[in-house]
DNA sequence: CTATTATTTAACTTAGCAGTTAATTATCTA
DNA sequence: TAGATAATTAACTGCTAAGTTAAATAATAG
């Protein structure tokens, strides 16, 4: 997977890795605070190995406190995937238009208008 | 690869479908067209299975006109995509807001201020 | 019916991902 | 130093994704 925007994209395929994002957004939390909700479906160094994808595309940040791994969320790449995606609002939005175009011709012939 | 989320995200992870999109979104095209800048790359079937992974996603819808089968964009998968990205939209601002004001306590020690 | 064009399917290879258990490293505390 | 806790690495399995070539299907045109 060479680029970045490959990466963010592929980081996020995944229920797991979205739910830890989903809790580093409320905070700072270490390996065994993240890895605590998914310790009935998998094991922990599971966890470590879908950190570490988080890391490579650079979603996650590990520090070092003592022997725990403290991560934080980095949104950079949340936001270069965003902006990847911006460049459609143009062509969604035109069918958001013309849903609505068909949904008044719709309503037009039948009892339902008024 | 259970849910439509993480289905979307990965039909993204990767470049040739990102760029079969990007064609998508300036119209509608066939398959040989949409495969046409790629087969300096790759052979047509690989295409087929781009497609493929992008139609399953929702994000592509191919029609039929005598043997083309010309092929759209579906924008509503982005817009769900863009939608749990939201989600940080507050976390991202904090980050820029931190940044700003380092930047700010950075430059107030220095010379460059003014 | 035959030939041509457009596209897909089949069968296969290679590589990487997601998970496992067991062992190892890092750090603190008694 | 020994033991406990936190996290990673190693070695392995099974699955799936991405690509290939060759054959099959779909539809048109002569």
């Amino acid at each position: 997977m060479q680029d970045n925007l490959s990466r963010t994209f592929a980081a996020l395929a995944d229920p797991t890795r979205r739910a830890i994002l989903a809790q580093l957004s409320r905070g700072e939390a270490t390996v065994s605070d993240l890895a605590q909700p998914f310790l009935k479906n998998m094991s922990l160094p599971a966890v470590t190995k879908h950190l570490k994808v988080l890391e490579k595309a650079g979603l996650v940040s590990k520090g070092r406190h003592a022997q725990w791994r403290p991560c934080t969320l980095n949104t950079e790449p949340l936001r270069d995937a965003v902006g990847w995606m911006e460049q459609y609002r143009i062509a969604w939005e035109e069918q958001l238009d013309r849903l609505d175009a068909y949904l008044q011709t719709k309503t037009k012939g039948t009892h339902h208008d008024l």
